[in-house]
DNA sequence: TCAAAAGTGTTTGTACTACACCCATGC
DNA sequence: GCATGGGTGTAGTACAAACACTTTTGA
């Protein structure tokens, strides 16, 4: 069999959209660049895939490098290949986006390096290569996947009120929603469990805490919800 | 700036999946191997990603090169980067699924090189690499594609019958539609017009013939099909 | 006039929408 | 007891599912 060289490829890059929900507002993690290009710029977090390495090694030695995160959703989001994407040359980008309970892992801000910074999506900074264009793309993936998967999962604490979970859902969509109609909905789709104890210490009704339903598997349930 | 070598980088393919539609059974074109690895096996037609190329630049480039096809309906479907796919060495697949008329461009039975050949998708044979994990990710786009976008705009010919895209539809999903309900849901969403003409010289009634509205665009139509 | 396929309509049930009211809690 | 948020219920409506009849054509 004839074998081929591994030279004169393209470089592989593996770039990482991570999204956190926290206070209300659903962020995302940049890196601020030490390096040229875009030396000083904010970029999505990165790096060359090595000769051996998958997609998924590659973004858990980055979250891991560059953030000190493990075990994260990770999904493939798309592969961009505009020639002209990198400066310094031919540069494939994989890539994927990432879910975080900023919370759970003690990302909130100032416990990271300080070149790691949350931006909520709204207010994102001008980025470098062609990242915009991937973080949108993650955006409207996010958006999509919300309605048939329960990436509140991914998002919330273990145990949630339904009120955290109708406003992480309007928040990601960018759309109000019924409370009670979203209520009806969630429960009828076995997608969440009434764990029978409530958070106590709140100035009003002490809400009920919830658990996601781990039996339930993907597009087991499909929400409904009219956009725009 | 910095720049970086451009060597000992995983090689990068691009690998297609062709979908035709053709005496109401959906095919895929396959490749007959004429070197090893897998020789006189049948795998996806593919290439590698040449330095400077796009992915829809390659595609076209072993469409026109080893079909003789050109402009068709391309989409991007997943990157594939398992390090043992290829037994040449690392190289990461970037998968892409084209749709065609086969009536449209010649392509039916007999008129291809002898290495290329149409195989109903149940019925496919051994595939070479992994690309039976990439096919059977292609049947998946396409099922769920076929629910919000008129896919059958391009694996139909410009007008046709309701019957005919009927049959497409039960076809691609492998479930029985009830006629007059997928008709009416198809002519209220706005998706097809009808031309005013019919199709003559049939035994039975002449059925309408239809084309596909130009206007509509994608996620401007949803069709509600229960997925057992 | 018969068989086969194409066109049309009706009923039923489900589930989404848009609402209003009561309940629990801390101050 | 009152303000605030949390829990529950209901009427109207829209649309999908299930189903039957009529029309057109060639033989």
């Amino acid at each position: 069999m004839k074998t081929f060289n591994s030279y004169k490829n393209p470089a592989i890059a593996v770039d990482l959209v991570v999204f956190g929900y926290h206070d209300k507002v659903l962020s995302a993690l940049l890196l601020n660049r030490n390096e040229e290009p875009f030396k000083d710029g904010w970029t999505l977090p990165g790096s060359f895939l090595q000769m051996e390495e998958t997609f998924r090694a590659a973004c858990s030695r980055i979250l891991q490098t560059k953030m000190g995160l493990s075990d994260l959703f990770l999904e493939q989001l798309y592969s961009f290949d505009d020639p002209a994407r990198d400066p310094r040359g031919r540069v494939i980008s994989v890539a994927y986006y990432a879910l975080i309970n900023p919370h759970a892992f003690n990302v909130v801000a100032g416990k990271m390096a300080n070149d790691v910074k949350w931006f909520p999506v709204n207010k994102l900074p001008r980025l470098g290569f062609d990242h915009k264009v991937i973080f949108k793309t993650a955006v409207e993936r996010l958006k999509a996947k919300i309605l048939y998967y329960p990436v509140g999962f991914e998002l919330l604490n273990d145990t949630f009120t339904m009120t955290e979970l109708h406003e992480l859902y309007e928040c990601v969509l960018g759309i109000d929603i019924d409370r009670r109609n979203f209520r009806r909905k969630i429960l009828d789709a076995g997608y969440i469990i009434n764990t029978g104890t409530k958070r106590a210490g709140l100035k009003n009704r002490h809400p009920e805490l919830y658990t996601f339903n781990k039996k339930l598997g993907e597009n087991q349930f499909q929400l409904h919800i009219q956009i725009e």
